[in-house]
Order: C-alpha cells, then sequence, then structure tokens
DNA sequence: CGGCGTCTTGAGTCACCTCAATGTTCGTGG
DNA sequence: CCACGAACATTGAGGTGACTCAAGACGCCG
C-alpha cells in the first residue's frame, strides 16, 4: 500500500495547483497519465538551497510546484548575474538541454517543492503524445520570448522603465496565480533586482523611494502594492 | 521530371554544406530524408528584405542555408531592439512558437538563404524520429543559452567589454564556418551592433578605434582583423 | 561630380555608479 | 524579554562612463 500510495502522491499531475500553467496544459483524460510516468520525483528546497549549480550534469528539468527559484550564471568578470526569475508553474533547467550540463546556478527564494521532468523520459512521452511535444516546444518558446524581452529592456531602457517594467511584470504573472488585489510580495532582496535589471541595488531602493513619492506604488520593505497601474505602465513605455 | 528535379533540388538536406551546424544534426542514413519531407520551401532574400514581420502568423521556423540575419523586436517606446544575429546554419523564428505569431522583426543583412520547416510537418516528424526531437530541443535550448550570455553581457559588462566579446563570438561561429585567418567581415552597421549590445553607435565606433589604437585590433570599414586574439579576450573578462 | 548613407571625432552633459554613513528588521542566544 | 550582530535597506555626496548633440570625413552609387 504505502509503494502505491507514494506512487500516487508523487506524480498526481492531474490534481496539481499550477496543471494549467506548467507544461502538460494541452493533455487530457488519459494522456495527462503519461506525465505521472515522467515525473521521478519531488524535491524540496529551502530559501537559500541549491535546485543545481553551475556545471552539474543535466538530468532533467524542473517544474516548479509551489514556492520561487532565481537563476544565474557567472559573468566573464567572475560575478554572479541573474537570469531570471521564476514562478510556481514554470520550467527551469531547459538551457541544459543542449551539452548536458547547467551552464547556471538555480537558488530556491523561499520554500521550493519542484518535480523533476527526466528528460529522457519526457522525450519518450513526448514520442508518444504530440500534444506534449507541443506543449514542449511552447514552453521552450515562452522562455526564449521572455529572455527576449529582458533584452530589450536592458538594451535602452531608464532605470526608472525597468523597475516599472519588472513590478508591472512580476504582477502579471502574480494575477494568474491569484494574487490578490494590487500586491506583489517580492521574494528577493534588492541585491537580487539590481543585478537582474542591471542596476547598481542603491539605484533599486531610490527608483522605489521616487515611484512611491509619485504616488504610484507602496513600498514597505518587500510588499509592493501598486497604486496607479495606468500610470505606472505609461511610465514604463 | 521537373517537378522531381525541383523535389530534389528543394529538399537536398544530405547534401546541404551547413547540414552539420543546422538542425538535424544528429540524423543519419534514412533519417535525414525525413527533414526533405519537412522543409517545405526556399526563399531567397536580399539584403534588407524582411523574412517576417512582428505579429505575422507563424508558419514555421527557418533554417539559414545561407547569408544572416538580424532579428529585432519593438521596445515598449516604440524603437528597434536587436535581440541577434543568425548566421547559415542558425534557425530563426523559434520565439513564435508559443503564440502562433512572431514576436520580431527578422530582416536580411544580405543576400540570403533560408529553408522553411513548417511546423506542424517538423513535429509529426520529431513524433517518428526521436533522434530528431532530440535536435529540436537542443537547437531551442541553445537559443535560450545564447540568450542569456547577452543578458549576462548586458547586465554589467563595459562599453569595451561588449565589444570584445561581440568581435570574439562573432569569430568564434566564422571559425565553425571556415573563416580564414582571424577576418570577421561585419554584414551589420556601426548602428545595428550598437543597438544590439546597448550602446550607442558613436559608442561602438570610438570602441573600434580604441582596440585598434591598442593594437588588439584592425578596422578598415566592415573588416576587422583581430590581431591579438590573447589581449582582446583578457580584455573581454 | 554631387548626393546620401555611414562612420568618425569632439565637447559637454547626465543618469547611474561608487563609496560611505546610517537606519531597519530579524534571528539568536544570554 | 532584551541585547546583540548580521543582513538588508535607505540616503547622501561626488565621480564617471557612456550618451547626446553637432560637425565633418569617407565611401558608394547614380
Amino acid at each position: 500500500m504505502t509503494g502505491l500510495s507514494d506512487l500516487k502522491i508523487k506524480t498526481a499531475c492531474e490534481n496539481c495547483h499550477v496543471r494549467k500553467l506548467c507544461l502538460p496544459t494541452s493533455l487530457e483524460g488519459e494522456e495527462i497519465q503519461l506525465m505521472n510516468d515522467v515525473v521521478s520525483d519531488r524535491i524540496q528546497l529551502e530559501k537559500g538551497d541549491y535546485l543545481y549549480n553551475s556545471g552539474d550534469s543535466f538530468k532533467g528539468i524542473y517544474a516548479i510546484k509551489g514556492g520561487s527559484l532565481k537563476t544565474s550564471g557567472v559573468t566573464a568578470e567572475g560575478d554572479e548575474q541573474i537570469t531570471g526569475f521564476h514562478l510556481d508553474g514554470e520550467i527551469v533547467g531547459l538551457d541544459a538541454i543542449d551539452d548536458d550540463q547547467h551552464p547556471c546556478d538555480a537558488i530556491a527564494l523561499a520554500s521550493t517543492e519542484v518535480c523533476l521532468l527526466p528528460f529522457d523520459r519526457l522525450c519518450d512521452a513526448s514520442g508518444k503524445a504530440p500534444n506534449l511535444l507541443k506543449d514542449l516546444t511552447r514552453v521552450m518558446s515562452r522562455e526564449i520570448r521572455r529572455e527576449e524581452h529582458v533584452l530589450m529592456l536592458l538594451g535602452t531602457a531608464t532605470a526608472e522603465q525597468r523597475i516599472a517594467r519588472f513590478l508591472l511584470n512580476l504582477y502579471e504573472r502574480l494575477q494568474k496565480r491569484g494574487a490578490q488585489h494590487n500586491q506583489i510580495s517580492l521574494q528577493m532582496s534588492r541585491q537580487d533586482i539590481g543585478n537582474y535589471l542591471g542596476l547598481a541595488f542603491e539605484t533599486v531602493s531610490r527608483q522605489f523611494r521616487s515611484l512611491q513619492d509619485l504616488g504610484l506604488i507602496k513600498v514597505e520593505r518587500r510588499n509592493i502594492e501598486i497604486i496607479e497601474m495606468n500610470k505606472l505602465s505609461a511610465l514604463s513605455e
């Protein structure tokens, strides 16, 4: 019984609360069972824990079941550069498929649970279910577009625009996960935000203050409330 | 006869000179025939021609058979932001899979020939050939990593580092395509380079001059010769 | 030869960085 | 419960790398 029970707990994709945000979004009925066979492990992480390190061999991609992660690489100069913040329902590790080792670190921003999807199993299942194959390519395509957006932001935007866009982007993603009011609970430090946006952390702090003085947001430590969505949005452009 | 002849010309993946750089790198023998059925069209572009526009509906991804392209999106402020330069053997359009329309433009930098790989056909073929499925995910993974590299560059690097890395990266890619000596023939304007690297084009010009004064490169219009590879490399870090 | 796009070069300015000091929150152990 | 320290955040002052604006040179094509 325990074996069966474990299996059920481990693989209940159909009951997962981020099912509609995760990888197998288009699978229906019996197909979703295929995913249960793909998921090999659940991993529980505490704040600061590494899901994988740069250079680790690639086992598979990870679906975030709950919590959040940051991914960061090491620049040529040797310092950390954060490449993304990832919420529940999102997938990390896609950048490692090509050469069988992770090019970056993945670190939990809070208590986080992830599902390991071994890549060979995922490929096998994708061969059987065309819908899964499409879901996989969609997820990867989305990641490419996400990075393109960041890239466009870093290209030319001012500090104010970067912060505004960052908040709006985070807000939109939290909305899909059922956030209430216009509240954003930041899981990362000012340091991390600055690093991600290509700004000094002091600049992040100053911009938060400035946006608050303009009456667009309310900052209270790591809780941000968006007061004037439209103005903030206008400002980000 | 003409029909057969057309077909052969159109689909001769096995004889393509960028075969080993392109998508179906791991396909052998009969499998490569699968790709011939996937490729639906060859498209010839002249300098400045658009392969697709932002907003165009997604038909498939494109393999560059010869020539080069730039891809660029429009920032929130309304101006162009170049997201990548793409050489022969590379694939563009991967960012459109997810929502069936291209989020950016693709523009030929010179006379360029591309192969259209309709996505449905590619998925069908990937279902039949596990190796093709892996090749596809590898190509997408590589694109994600490429963008992460740019992202890390834009985060903190100085103008000098950006230019050095840009030249070295281009050089490495040209090497794989059989470039001679340490010569780089730029297909894009200073404007484009600056846009891509998040610099004013005057800054690009000044950095080229500065690197030349240091004796690391030789600049002659759009031809760059790398004189001191090691020093340039050291400088990029 | 003239016209135009591209590139170079210079001078002045500014947004953001760096450095430094102070304030706040929170966990830990006495 | 409070004192303490460490991590995180705010704020100020001053410096600078890259931008902007402007002028001129170069190369290309009709």
